[in-house]
DNA sequence: ATCTCCTCTTTGAGTAGTCAAAGTCATTGT
DNA sequence: ACAATGACTTTGACTACTCAAAGAGGAGAT
C-alpha cells in the first residue's frame, strides 16, 4: 500500500502536469515547492518512486507519472474531491474550509465507505469547486475550459470550476456570489489597468487579473 | 500534534486500564500484546510518553495514563465511537465492519467536522457496539454492567454492551439477534458445561460462557 | 538459599521521510 | 568560448518507529 507521503507527491504531481498542460515533465522544483519539502527531499522521494514504477524520472529535466502512477494519483483525487462535496452537503461545512479537511480524510478513507458517500451524493460529477471526480475505474472527464480573463468584453459566460483552493480566496468568491454555476457577463476588460470587469445579476464587480485566471468558465 | 501512533498507544492504554478495573498498572506484556509490537519497542514508546508526561511509568511493573494522557485517549476514544456511529447512521455499514473503518478515520477528522457529527447524530450517548461515547470535555459514563454469564438463572436482562469488536462475533451476535437494547432471559448456566441458556423474544439460544462474558447487561 | 523461568529492558540495527549544505551540471550572457 | 548563475543532486545527519537478540530482574520451586 501506499503510504500517505506517496499519495501526497503522486497527487501533486498529477496536479502540476495538469497545470503544465502539454506533455512536458514536471520540473523537481515544482515539485519540491508544491509538497513544500527541500529540492533534496524531493530528489530523493522521486528516485523511490521511480523505483517503484509510479513515475518516469529524467535526472534534470523532470518527472512524469507512468499509468500505474497515474491510476493511484486520480484515486487519491477521487476520494479527495468526494470527500470535499460529502463535507459541504452532508456536515454542512463551508465551501472554503473542507479543502484541508479532505488533504487529511482523502488517505484514511476505504473503497468502501468511498463507494457509500459516492452513492449517498448520487454519483456526482464534480466537487463543490467544480473541478471534476474521477470515476473508480480513474477516468476523469476535463474539458477545455478558458479563464474568465479571457472572456472578450461584451459576452457572457457561466463559472464552472475554481483553479485555487485557497480559504480566503474561495471566501472572496462566496461573498462576491462568484460561485460555480453562476452566470455572468464580463463588461469590460483592461490589460493595462489589469483588471476585468463582471456584472452578475446585475451587481458590478472588478477582479485583477490574476483573480480572473483562476475562475474557469463555459462561454455562452 | 500527538501522532497517529502516539494516539494509539494512548487509547489502547485506555481500554487495558479499564479492562483491568483497579488502579493497577498496566503491565508491559499487555500493552505490548493490544498494540502488536515486541515488548521493547513497547519500553520504547513508553520511555517517550512518560517524557511527554502522557503517562506514569514503573519499570518493571506498569505504566498508566496520567491526566493528561487519559485526556487524550478520551478524545481519540470519541472520534472513534462517534465514527463508528456515523457509519452505520449516515452511511448504513454494518455494525460488524465499522471498528476497522474507524481505526483509520479516528485519527484523521478534525474537531471541526467532529462536531458536525455529533449534531447530525443528535449528540448520541453509545457507539453502535453500546460503548459510551466521551463528551467533547472528556467525560464519561460508565455504568458498572455485569455479563451475561454473570445473570442468575431464571431472571432477564437487556443487553447494553458488547465488549469486542471482532467482525466475526459481532456478526454471529447480529444473527442471533443478540444487540444492544434486546431484552434476553436467562433459562440456565452450566459452570460445568461451560454454557449459558437464554431465550430471546421465544427463541433459545445457547452461549458458551467465554462468548456471554463478552456480552454486558443491565438486569431487569 | 539458590536455581529456573518468564517478563521486561537494553542494545544495535533498519526503514521512511526529512533538512542543510556541499557538489555538479546546463544554460545564458558577454 | 567561458565564467557566472540558478536548478538540481548528493551526502551526511536527524527523528520517529520498529524488530531481533542479548542482558537483567524477580517470583516461585526445590
Amino acid at each position: 500500500m501506499a503510504s500517505t507521503t506517496v499519495e501526497n507527491y503522486l497527487k501533486q504531481l498529477y496536479l502540476e502536469q495538469q497545470a503544465l498542460a502539454g506533455g512536458e515533465l514536471v520540473p523537481m522544483g515544482r515539485l519540491a515547492a508544491a509538497m513544500t519539502v527541500t529540492p533534496g527531499t524531493a530528489t530523493t522521494m522521486v528516485k523511490a518512486l521511480a523505483e517503484a514504477n509510479l513515475v518516469a524520472y529524467e535526472p534534470r529535466t523532470g518527472v512524469r507519472l507512468t499509468r500505474a502512477g497515474e491510476q493511484l494519483a486520480l484515486h487519491v483525487l477521487r476520494r479527495h474531491r468526494l470527500v470535499e462535496l460529502f463535507l459541504v452537503e452532508v456536515l454542512g461545512l463551508d465551501w472554503s474550509e473542507v479543502h484541508e479537511e479532505a488533504e487529511h480524510l482523502e488517505h484514511a478513507i476505504s473503497d468502501k465507505v468511498l463507494e457509500r458517500m459516492d452513492a449517498l451524493l448520487n454519483y456526482p460529477a464534480v466537487d463543490p469547486h467544480g473541478d471534476p471526480i474521477p470515476t473508480a475505474k480513474g477516468k476523469v472527464s476535463s474539458p477545455r475550459l478558458r479563464t474568465l480573463a479571457q472572456v472578450e468584453p461584451g459576452t457572457s459566460a457561466r463559472i464552472s470550476r475554481i483553479a485555487d483552493q485557497e480559504a480566503a480566496f474561495l471566501q472572496f468568491l462566496r461573498r462576491a456570489g462568484l460561485t460555480p454555476g453562476v452566470e455572468v457577463g464580463v463588461e469590460a476588460r483592461d490589460a493595462q489597468a489589469d483588471q476585468v470587469k463582471v456584472r452578475l445579476g446585475g451587481k458590478p464587480v472588478t477582479l485583477g487579473t490574476a483573480a480572473a485566471a483562476k475562475i474557469l468558465v463555459e462561454e455562452a
